[in-house]
DNA sequence: ACAACCTTGACACAACCGTGTCAGGGTTGG
DNA sequence: CCAACCCTGACACGGTTGTGTCAAGGTTGT
């Protein structure tokens, strides 16, 4: 039949014989086995490794990042809780009134440079 | 101000100022700032972190699974990539004809304590 | 029957996650 | 002015991820 061994299936994807299996062991994917438990990989198991592929690499995803997207879709109580918590308070900076604070971020990147010479920085406001 | 400091902020939330900077840095919170750099947490953020300690013990979430769904959350593109993946093939075993395949995960468990005993396994239809 | 596959399990190892702790240096409040 | 905070950066360290490799044993095709 059209299926492939773990070896051919492995040349055709570019995963190595040893990632098919862990991609199948974080439940990624489920081949089917044969009578005598040899995974089969069918052409419908093959586009999708080699979309994970180039999906990973592209967003620079891991694998652990994709299972935990699998374990979201699946478990529709923990997508609500994590969509919730995520939802309350989501855009910040939050309109900060001094405009003082973003020159932090910035500082930040010079401040080593330049801490010899500054002998008493901003100073302002008691928190 | 009723906005607390780090170390206030670690009492009344259960995490330690180390893990409320780490947290930070994660992308899951963004206190502000005073005029000299100083964190400020207001009983909000408070809220959200005691939730957020919550939620991860409770799933047995990480925080890097939290940070993950914040950003599919933020990045529509990246989110509808991952998901179309997922929407592929959703669900399996995929109805296997052969009842017999169901028994691999089982005998599994026992195949090593059976080994000795076994003269010759299942052997049937070549893949 | 024998080479060339397949299976699971284990050791190994770099890279990252989650944490603590410490150092060097500013800020604050009494 | 000094103790008690705060900041960032770094070292450390056990646990997980991602990956290779090897061992012991079953399967397959010629």
């Amino acid at each position: 039949m059209d299926a492939l061994t773990i070896h051919e299936a492995a040349e055709t994807t570019g995963w190595s014989p040893r990632m098919l299996r862990y991609v199948e062991r974080v439940g990624l994917i489920m081949p089917r086995r044969s009578g005598s438990g040899y995974r089969l990989f069918g052409a419908e198991e093959l586009q999708r490794l080699r979309t994970l592929r180039e999906l990973l690499e592209r967003r620079e995803l891991g694998l652990s990042d994709v299972a935990f997207a699998l374990r979201l879709r699946q478990d529709a109580e923990l997508r609500d809780e994590v969509d919730q918590w995520l939802a309350a308070t989501p855009e910040r900076p939050e309109f900060v009134p001094a405009p003082d604070w973003l020159r932090w971020e910035q500082e930040k990147h010079s401040k080593l440079l330049a801490a010899a010479q500054r002998p008493n920085p901003t100073l302002m406001e008691t928190r």
